[in-house]
DNA sequence: TTGCGTGCAAAGGTTTTGCATGGCA
DNA sequence: TGCCATGCAAAACCTTTGCACGCAA
């Protein structure tokens, strides 16, 4: 394995449920109910311990969501262009959106030079609402 | 008061202590040591329910640094205009940079306008290196 | 005096650690 | 066979809650 790491039952099953809901975070209880209605049982100690590994390897990006009290954690490539992008994070449905956008690299260029600070693009979420809830709570609200 | 509530001795500690330290953040414990250090013994449930309570009154600011497991506080004069800059995180030294730029609103309507996505720039955080700790590292490499 | 404020103890939850056992290579 | 992986139990934390007592107004 690329990692060193054995192939074991366990560690398949999280890298799958992960990478099927790459799209929202899950959390290390939601990985161990899952699993568990598949037949498949894991303990969290062993959730926890791979979820560590995949974070050094840039596998897994970690968050804490407001109102939440345990750790969120989202499948991610380890796509060297995810330094070249913004992660918009919606806090409605949990999409993790990756904004290819010009503006990045020249927002990060800007506080940069203008105020000396270097941004790692990669490890930063910006909080708010997408483009879809906002039509939907617009909605509700008339 | 303007919030209804006592003046009570532990109160006021905490709030000092709050603006005192409100360039960085502080979490729950480093109040409990600094206070009593000072000879103000206070409880931790008091911490946490004046924490609340600010909170809900938007006079204090609640996040969660990576790495870290306890909640970071950090008083936040109920000033508007955080809506209006960046937070710009140090992950060296932690230090939280308040960073009014125009290019703050422009990049969030740039956003907005384009994507469609709605950043919520009190709750967002940028993480990276600043300057002091940028300049300490390059030094050390040498 | 009244009712909020305080702090202890206990509970609830998440995450980590120690250790014996299991299983990949 | 040699290690790493696993999972249980326990520990270590952080945070919240219940309750009796303290204290501001």
């Amino acid at each position: 394995m690329s990692n060193g790491g054995y192939k074991t039952r366990q560690r398949e099953a999280i890298l799958d449920y992960l990478i099927d809901h790459k799209d929202s975070h899950v959390t290390v209880n939601s990985i161990s109910d899952h699993l568990e209605k598949d037949g498949v049982r894991v303990g969290v100690t062993t959730i926890y311990r791979h979820l560590d590994k995949l974070l050094e390897q840039g596998l897994v990006r970690k968050y804490t969501v407001d109102g939440t009290t345990s750790a969120c954690f989202q499948y991610a490539s380890s796509d060297v262009s995810c330094h070249e992008h913004y992660h918009l994070k919606c806090e409605k449905c949990g999409k993790l959106i990756h904004l290819h956008c010009d503006h990045a690299s020249e927002m990060c260029r800007h506080i940069f030079d203008e105020h000396g600070f270097m941004i790692d693009l990669y490890r930063t979420v910006f909080y708010g609402i997408c483009k879809q809830c906002k039509e939907r709570k617009d909605n509700e609200e008339e």
